[in-house]
DNA sequence: AATTAGGCACTCATTAAATAGTTAGCATGA
DNA sequence: TCATGCTAACTATTTAATGAGTGCCTAATT
């Protein structure tokens, strides 16, 4: 994860409109790119990093990792080490990540039966 | 609006995912930058341009009249000439835009009391 | 009557910044 | 020595912002 330039005007209205609406801290969380995807994926029971690399054909480890990662310091998800012979990590939907995956649940029909994209 | 490079990976896994879910497409659209500031401002009575640029504080010509286009093409709004001396335009959210409206709006009451940023 | 000033609703070209992808590599323990 | 679950450095691509400028109209000034 690369710095963020404190002093850009980009930066700035970023900051802006999460303070405003929580709404847009939000969607800027999810709407990076493979984000949902992986929420979907360990709620669909892929827990393993290895899982859901191969479920998420296209991603990278760089980037499925990142996703990870943000998700857990979101509280999205839980991460629990397996302990054990080559050491294994699970991941886990916490009941947090439960009710936003149904509420996005909500959003997609609506993308899929209202928008013409 | 600046044209895309349509051989990356980058552009490629974008595609993928948004065929694969409509909800990514939407999620693509409504998270970019000011976009739901846009569609709440009409919502609460903003129908003129000048209106919107005034409402949205730091927001910039060039990008709102993006918005307003991205909005409008995907029937989220219309947008009405009215006739007159100077001529102006009004925009209004569409059937579709309200039920939108809505949807975020529960999606923003979790963001608000259950995530913490 | 002609010139000027100014608002509205934008567009265009350029630059700056953020995000995604690529390649390589590392620590651990069986 | 192999698999797992990562990290780091770098490059490519995309997105946002800046600042000037346009065309149309009206109202005021000279």
């Amino acid at each position: 994860m690369t710095e963020r330039k404190l002093s850009s005007t980009n930066f700035y209205n970023q900051s802006y409109l999460e303070e405003k609406c929580a709404l847009n801290e939000l969607l800027s969380l999810l709407s990076k790119r493979w984000m949902t995807e992986v929420l979907f994926s360990i709620e669909e029971g892929n827990t393993r990093f290895t899982n859901l690399k191969e479920d998420l054909e296209h991603i990278s480890d760089h980037i499925l990792a990142e996703r990870l990662k943000m998700l857990e310091q979101h509280e999205l998800i839980s991460k629990s080490y397996l302990p054990g012979n080559p050491p294994r990590t699970e991941y886990e939907l916490t009941a947090k990540g439960i009710e936003l995956s149904e509420l996005l649940g909500g959003v997609c029909t609506f993308a899929e039966n209202k928008m013409q994209f």
